[in-house]
Order: structure tokens, then C-alpha cells, then sequence
DNA sequence: GAGTTTGAAACT
DNA sequence: CAGTTTCAAACTC
């Protein structure tokens, strides 16, 4: 097997890496940190490095296109990367480990505290043990269909083991990958044994350094793919199943139990493959570090080789952007993966934040009931969930055929890729972010379903990058390929013109993907709230919608519907936007922190962050954040005349008419809603009814020329009494007699009529 | 809808 | 850190 060389995160773009993180890593060396992008340049770069898997040229070669532009970001070395590098130095506080479990085809990347633990995971055979620890793990589950090996990639406990390894397959350099990390100082231990001498190990790197997508050029969205995979090879690596070949950056999955060689291409996102691909990309909210991480699964498909990836852009703070490209057709030009694979089902990519407590969900778009929990910790994260829909079995036992099988095992590889994919038609719409509730979405088409994360989950361990609240990994464009997307839950609302316009505009079936919003209580506001107060379009002119004066991007969301002028809070200005957000954040790091949270101890639940400074308004008025947010001023506020505290008669007169004028509002939606239900009903009651059916009819069949006509048969009935000289009170039996006749005629009629309708499905 | 007020964000 | 300016929302008319 091959390790990803560590080195790859010396790659990373100052901007992308973590440097906190990172910063005691042994490989990141500043040599190795330049990558340039070679545009036009093909790379092919082996990244088999394991030995049961043929690994060479020989049988599967994995080209890496790099048309990236090198982004300024990356300019000091030019050194050759060979592979994805994660980096395994430095910070080993948390001794995380990674489990791999073949179950479901999910690798589950968990922080493990005991060494029994990893020694369970590294039995063979055995099925994979997910162990949870501290709430903190990545959970990586290849959606597709069933055998599908899924190669997954991680760096030797040894100093640049993977680097010497690919560096010697590749004579060109490969400076599109970079190391990505993933989650914040979140250490990673070696845990599995690699079949055949090697072991496996992703050490003591961060769960951030997952991927890294080397800088793209400023003026290009599309970022740089990185992949950082790891191979597992359990001793039970089945001879029938041979070991996927790993290559770098990309995750290959094979099913069937001969490997044929093959040979995949991929290339930088910066080109047109990225364009292709940008349309399917999703960006979500504000990213500290630019860096993205995509996980890539290979679809059923077997003749076409179809490659899925999901990008997870990691974030420190707050807004963190995962894009999710997916291919399904065969001929897309976004990605080239292995075809013949089983389902595999990259269930979840931690994405973790600083000290943050919620999670974020990645939800597979395959058609798999499959529903797995992925924990990130991450600061302000939610805890996320990804369902997987593959055909293949939920389980993911040995049992049936085209059930997936135990990475464990090693009848797969498991590959996680981080390519970094230019985000460019998504935009988004939504309202705060709020989550609590977790929302499905589904697609008919294709099968996938969105959830939203639950409710935040108090504990989350540091060591991933942080995504927004609520991120949730959407279903990427594509028909039976599975793909990820994660956005923040908050965005999900945003997600459904994108994705819209991306099925219509690509592959990607329209499945309208997203149904539901996320309804998360945002600052300890209820969802009922929230979700009754969209988020307003703002109006900026000036400010580009990149900085704080914007509510939209303060909110960590791309404007949608807005009215401003010359916006660049959107995919088309990624750069822009992605340099903004730096910026905030380098001049408060909580910029994008909710400002209202919980106060302290004894104290309100819910207080401002900050304080107003308002001098004014009296605290009174909107102006105030804390009034507009419902809540009180506290001891930290250096408000002026504020009338803003619970005993304030202004703010109960307020409070009052502010409850008499929500009353009155109800009261007149109830009295609408009454009014139409008894419109509705009255027309109802007056249709005719038929007798004989029991239907109603329509009032067209008592037309003009039927009253016309009973009211001669009423006449000629009366002269007919007169003529008999019949007494008045039998001249008027008789008509009423003619009457019946007569109604009874149009009924019949009209029933005749009702059924002749019916038979001609009229 | 135009103009004013307000206070947070940004800047110096 | 304080003062000033900028900005967009809230508010008034």
C-alpha cells in the first residue's frame, strides 16, 4: 500500500492550510509547499504503492492532468508532488486514529484512544469496528454499487514514504494535489496494517489535512483537486478481489474481481473540466481557508468510468464551502474514475472547527437507504448525517453478491480525494441558518436524499476544520453516480435553484433535490421563527456584498434574489469572496460566529455576543441588535439610555403591542382562512345533487334553454288545466306534477350525461 | 419612494 | 484603543 506522503501539506497554500494545525508537522517544509501549476500539463502519476495491488504502470495508471494556472498563493517551490500528502507530523494531542470499516462500504476515520481499538480495527477479517470516540470521526462512505473496492489512501508513519514512492512513478511533477486537512488539530495514528510490509498509517496529521486542492489562480474559481488516499488491505484481502489500484488524488473503486488496468485521467479543475464541474459545485458559506476537500466515489457504471467527488471545503472558523462534483454519464468531462466498481458509499467527510460543537452532514445522493451518522467536530458545527441510496446492500455485509464489502477485509481500497472543484453556478438563498431539525431531501430521479443534521451536538472534538452550522453534503449532480455535497444546512434552502439549473444545464438529473429547508433554530431562535422570517435581500451598493455591512454574507450566504448592486457575494467571484472572507476573519476571527448565544451562567440564555453600543434608539428599535434579536440587553453592552431590560415599561408596551399586533394578524389569517373554507363549502352545497348517482351536478345542465323548456311544459300543463276546467287547486298539483317530471328529466339527463363523461374520461 | 436616522463595520 | 468614516438597514414622512 501507499501512504500519501506528508509532504503534500507543505504543498498547501498558506491561505488553504491550517498553519495552526499544521505548523508542527516534520514534512512541511517550505520545499515543498510551492506547487505550480503546470497548465497544459499532463501528469501521469502513479500512486499504487500498494503491493498487493499492482501498482506500477502496469495495470492501472491514473493520469493527472494539471491545467491549472498556479495561484499565486503557491509560488515558492516547484517541486514534484507525486501524490496526495497528508501530513502525519506534529500535533499528535489526540492520537487519532482511523477505522476502517468495511461495513456498508464506509471508512470510518475516528479518532481511537486505546490501542485495542486499533488493534480491532486492524484484525482482518474481522468486521471493521467503528469506534467512536470523543464524538470525533470521519466517516467516509462510497456511494455506489455493491463489491466496489474502495481504495483508501493515508500516509506512512514514516517520513515521506509516499513521496519518494510516487515521485519515483512520476517524472512530472504533480503540484496540483496538496494535503488537505481536515479538522483541526486532530491527530492521526496509524491504525491500519496495509497488507503486505506496509502499514497503512495516517498520523498524527489533523483530520483537516484530508485533502488538499492546491491553489488555483486567483482569477479562476476552480480549485485545485487533491486527493489524499489511503489504502487499506486487510490480511483478508481477498485473492479474488484484488486490491483497486490507488492513485493519487482520486479514489478508485473496482468491482469486479479482475482488475483490469485502466488508466485514469484527471485533470485540474481550473480547465474545462472544472467548468464542467463547476456547474454541479456548491458553495456554502464563508471559508476561512479556501482549501476544499473532495471525496470521490466511483459509480456503477461499468463501461463508463464515472468518478464522484465530493468536495469539502475546509474552513477553520465559520464558512467553510465542500463542493460535491459528480459524474454520471459516462462522457462527462469532468472526472475520469474506474468504472467496474461496486457501491461504496462515502457516507460523511468530517469537517471539523475549532473548539466548535456541531456537525456537519454529508448525505450521499445514491439511492441507498443507508443512513449513517458523520460526526465532524468542528466549532459551530451540526452534526451531520449522510444517507447513502445506493442499490447495493445498506449493510454492507459479506452476505449478498452485490453487497459491499468490508474495507476491512481488504477486498477494497477505499480513496478519498480532495480535488478541488470551481464553484461557480450554485447560488444560494437562504436564510439564517438554523438547525435542529434534520430535513431530508430527496430526489425522485436520482435518488438521493439530503439530510439535515439534527440538532448540534454538544461535543465536538477540535481538530477539523470548522464548517457553518448545518453543513450538509448534498447529492451532486448525476444520474446513478453518487456524489456529495456538503453545505451548510443553513444553505440548504439555497441549494434548490442550484441544483435545479444544474440538472437542466448538466447531467444532473433535475431531481429538485432539496425539498425542505433547513428549519434550524439559529441563536436560540425557534425554527417556527426563523422559518417565518425568510431572510431579507439586502440592498448593498458599495460594499460588494463582501463585507459585514452585507446580511447576506455575514450570515455566511450567497445572495440571492437580492437587490444589491454589483455583487460579488456569489460563485462567480469565489476568489473575491473567499479573499473577503479571509479578511474578516483575520480581523475577527468570530466574524462569522453567531452573535447571539448563550450568555452566562444565571444569565439570560441568550444574550448578545458583543453588546450594542446603540445611543439612540433606546435599545428599543431595530436598530438594536439586541432588541432585533428579541432578546435583552446585558451587562455587556455599553448601550446609552436603554430601555431595553425586563423591568422597562417601554419595552412591555412594546412587547404589548407588538403581541396585540401578531394577535390581530392571526386573527385576521384565521378569519381569511374561515371565510374562503365557507365560500368553498357554499359553493358545494349548491351544486344540484343526483339522485340516482348521488353526485353532484354541475349547475350548467339547468341551462336557459332547459328553464325555457320546463317552464313551457309548466305552461302547457296550467292551459291544459284550464281547458279541463280543472279547480285550482288540481290545476296546481298538475303543474307541480309536470315539475317533478320535468326535474326529474334534467336529473336523468344529467346523470346520463355525468356517466357518459365518465366512460370517455371526459 | 425619497429622505433621515441609526449603529455596526470598517477605517485611520 | 479611540475617533472617524462608511455602509446598509430601519425608520419617518
Amino acid at each position: 500500500m501507499d501512504v500519501v506522503s506528508p509532504e503534500l501539506n507543505s504543498l498547501l497554500p498558506d491561505e488553504i492550510m491550517d498553519t495552526e494545525a499544521i505548523e508542527d508537522v516534520p514534512h512541511s517544509e517550505s520545499d515543498g509547499t510551492a506547487v505550480q501549476s503546470q497548465a497544459s500539463q499532463d501528469t501521469s502519476v502513479p500512486m499504487e504503492t500498494d503491493p498487493s495491488v499492482s501498482v506500477s504502470t502496469s495495470s492501472t495508471l491514473l493520469s493527472l492532468k494539471s491545467t491549472l494556472s498556479t495561484s499565486t498563493a503557491t509560488t515558492k517551490t516547484t517541486d514534484s508532488v507525486t501524490g496526495t500528502t497528508v501530513s502525519t507530523g506534529g500535533l499528535q494531542k489526540h492520537a487519532t486514529q482511523f477505522a476502517f470499516s468495511a461495513a456498508n462500504h464506509q471508512i470510518i476515520l475516528n479518532k481511537v484512544a486505546s490501542s485495542q481499538a486499533t488493534e480491532a480495527v486492524k484484525s482482518a477479517g474481522t468486521p471493521p469496528q467503528i469506534i467512536k470516540q470523543e464524538g470525533q470521526k470521519l466517516l467516509v462512505t462510497a456511494i455506489g454499487k455493491s463489491g466496489q473496492p474502495i481504495f483508501f489512501q493515508l500516509p506512512h508513519t514514516g517520513s515521506k514514504p509516499g513521496v519518494s514512492q510516487t515521485a519515483g512513478n512520476t517524472k512530472s511533477p504533480t503540484p496540483q494535489f496538496k494535503v488537505v486537512t481536515i479538522g483541526e488539530r486532530t491527530e492521526l495514528k496509524p491504525v491500519m496494517a496495509s497488507s503486505g510490509n506496509q502499514v497503512t498509517t495516517l498520523q498524527a496529521q489533523q483530520l483537516k489535512t484530508v485533502q488538499i486542492p492546491k491553489k488555483t489562480p486567483a482569477s479562476s474559481a476552480a480549485p485545485i483537486k487533491f486527493i489524499i488516499t489511503k489504502t487499506v488491505n486487510s490480511k483478508g484481502l481477498s485473492p479474488q478481489m484484488p486490491v483497486s489500484p490507488v492513485i493519487q488524488g482520486r479514489v478508485l473503486t473496482q468491482s469486479s474481481p479482475v482488475m483490469t488496468p485502466k488508466t485514469i485521467t484527471l485533470s485540474e479543475p481550473h480547465n474545462t473540466n472544472m467548468q464542467s464541474i463547476s456547474g454541479k459545485k456548491i458553495a456554502i458559506s464563508p471559508l476561512k481557508t479556501p482549501s476544499k476537500v473532495t471525496v470521490v466515489s466511483v459509480a456503477s457504471p461499468p463501461s463508463s468510468a464515472s468518478q464522484k467527488s465530493v468536495a469539502l471545503p475546509v474552513g477553520v472558523a465559520l464558512g467553510q464551502q465542500i463542493l460535491a462534483v459528480q459524474q454520471s454519464t459516462p462522457g462527462s468531462p469532468i472526472k475520469v474514475a474506474t468504472s467496474q466498481t461496486t457501491a461504496q458509499n462515502i457516507k460523511s467527510v468530517p469537517v471539523g472547527g475549532v473548539g466548535g460543537s456541531q456537525y456537519k452532514t454529508i448525505i450521499p445522493l445514491s439511492t441507498q437507504p443507508n443512513v449513517q451518522q458523520i460526526q465532524v467536530p468542528g466549532n459551530r458545527f451540526h452534526y451531520v448525517r449522510l444517507v447513502t441510496a445506493t442499490t447495493a446492500s445498506s449493510t454492507g455485509q459479506l452476505s449478498g453478491p452485490n453487497t459491499s464489502k468490508p474495507v476491512m477485509v481488504g477486498t477494497g481500497a477505499v480513496r478519498m480525494s480532495v480535488p478541488v472543484v470551481s464553484a461557480q453556478a450554485i447560488k444560494q438563498v437562504v436564510p439564517k441558518p438554523l438547525p435542529s431539525a434534520a430535513q431530508v431531501v430527496t430526489t425522485a430521479q436520482t435518488q438521493q436524499r439530503l439530510i439535515m443534521p439534527a440538532t448540534p451536538l454538544p461535543q465536538i472534538q477540535p481538530g477539523f476544520t470548522s464548517l457553518p452550522p448545518g453543513t450538509v453534503l448534498a447529492p451532486a449532480p448525476g444520474g446513478s453516480s453518487v456524489g456529495y455535497t456538503v453545505v451548510p444546512a443553513q444553505y440548504v434552502t439555497q441549494l434548490q435553484q442550484p441544483f435545479a439549473t444544474l440538472a437542466s444545464s448538466s447531467s444532473f438529473p433535475a431531481s429538485g433535490a432539496i425539498q425542505t429547508q433547513a428549519k434550524l433554530p439559529l441563536n436560540g431562535v425557534s425554527a417556527a421563527e426563523t422559518t417565518s422570517r425568510p431572510r431579507k435581500p439586502c440592498n448593498c451598493t458599495k460594499s460588494q456584498c463582501l463585507k459585514l455591512y452585507c446580511d447576506c454574507f455575514a450570515n455566511g450566504e450567497f445572495c440571492n434574489n437580492c437587490n444589491c448592486n454589483n455583487c460579488f457575494n456569489n460563485l462567480e467571484h469565489e476568489t473575491e469572496r473567499l479573499k473577503a472572507i479571509k479578511t474578516c476573519l483575520d480581523r475577527n476571527p468570530e466574524a462569522f460566529k453567531p452573535k447571539i448565544g448563550k450568555g452566562k451562567e444565571g444569565e439570560s440564555d441568550r444574550r448578545h455576543s458583543k453588546g450594542c453600543n446603540c445611543k439612540r434608539s433606546g435599545c428599543l428599535k431595530n436598530y438594536c441588535e439586541c432588541y432585533e434579536a428579541k432578546i435583552m440587553c446585558s451587562s455587556i453592552c455599553k448601550c446609552i439610555g436603554c430601555k431595553n431590560f425586563e423591568e422597562s415599561p417601554e419595552r412591555k408596551t412594546l412587547m404589548h403591542l407588538a403581541d396585540a399586533a401578531e394577535v390581530r394578524v392571526q386573527q385576521q389569517t384565521a378569519a381569511k382562512t374561515k371565510l374562503s373554507s365557507q365560500i368553498s363549502d357554499l359553493l358545494m352545497r349548491t351544486m344540484p345533487v343526483v339522485s340516482s348517482g348521488g353526485g353532484r351536478l354541475p349547475f350548467t345542465f339547468v341551462t336557459k334553454e332547459v328553464l325555457e323548456a320546463t317552464c313551457e311544459c309548466l305552461l302547457e300543463q296550467a292551459k291544459k288545466a284550464e281547458q279541463s276546467r280543472q279547480p285550482q287547486a288540481e290545476a296546481e298539483r298538475m303543474i307541480l306534477e309536470e315539475f317533478g317530471h320535468c326535474l326529474m328529466s334534467i336529473i336523468s339527463s344529467a346523470g346520463k350525461a355525468k356517466a357518459d363523461c365518465a366512460s370517455i374520461n371526459c
